[in-house]
DNA sequence: CCGGTTGTTCAGCG
DNA sequence: GCGCTGAACAACCG
């Protein structure tokens, strides 16, 4: 569920719900629910891993974290987290943590740091790599600062694609390969969401829990690694290292 | 049945 | 106040 296309799918299917009412509402999420009840849905956004519900004068954050999930118009055995029911169906969500936020969603959000926005800007994000010369590719895609809506399997399949070992440092990768990191950020992230809207996201990985590189027949490297200390794979012969 | 994870936050420590 | 570590959260798969 939770990497940035995943929920750009959860907001390409609620669209029904925009401009409805809310007329009932459940879970136990600890938000104030009294607050939802008869207000109206003005819109669906996303930034990155967040879904944001956005109401007249705040908007509902949900963040899926590693376990949420969500059904439209049914409902699972689990606990609802917070469940809206509206006159033309329901939207419930579950194992996720929800956030009240106030104010200007746009003093909030910066828009071009998402890596499926319209917005999307590559000339910040590698403004923003440069600034932080030490830090370790595998941390740099994670940053969701930086990259938003990257998770750790865009993080390994960007890296394969790209030839770069995670451990690599920013500041020693040759600018191409920063450039081609920011483009292959984003277009791994559409590649992502059209096979995860078809159910072959996994049959496409090149990399992520993969054995054997597919270039070199070798063996895969499967480490934590960087600050994040995330599962990083690896092709030793193929990514190369800049120290 | 146990180990592991598409993620983030926060407490505790030096 | 900082940076770092590890726990906590919690559902599902193999």
């Amino acid at each position: 569920m939770p990497e940035g296309p995943s929920i750009v799918i959860l907001k390409e299917l609620v669209p029904q719900f925009s401009g409805k009412k809310v007329l009932e509402v459940n879970g136990n999420t600890k938000i104030d629910k009294e607050r939802l009840l008869n207000k109206t849905v003005v819109e669906f956004k996303s930034w990155g891993k967040h879904f944001l519900i956005l109401f007249e004068d705040f908007t509902i954050r949900i963040h899926f974290l590693l376990f949420g999930t969500y059904r439209i118009n049914e409902r699972k055995e689990s606990q609802t987290r917070l469940g809206l029911i509206f006159e033309n169906g329901e939207l419930n969500l579950y194992t996720c943590g929800i956030h009240v936020l106030e104010g200007d969603l746009n003093e909030i959000y910066d828009w071009s740091a998402d890596v499926m926005s319209d917005t999307w800007d590559p000339a910040k994000a590698r403004q923003k790599l440069l600034l932080n010369p030490e830090m370790q590719a595998c941390d740099a895609l994670l940053n969701q600062e930086i990259f938003a809506g990257s998770g750790n399997i865009i993080k390994n399949e960007v890296l394969y694609r790209i030839h770069v070992h995670p451990s690599s440092k920013i500041g020693a990768i040759p600018k191409i390969q920063i450039d081609a990191m920011i483009r292959e950020a984003r277009q791994y992230s559409f590649d992502f969401l059209v096979w995860k809207k078809a159910y072959v996201l996994k049959k496409h990985w090149l990399a992520h829990t993969k054995k054997t590189c597919q270039r070199c027949d070798l063996p895969f490297k499967k480490e934590k690694l960087g600050k994040t200390n995330r599962r990083s794979f690896y092709c030793e012969n193929c990514q190369q290292l800049y120290i």
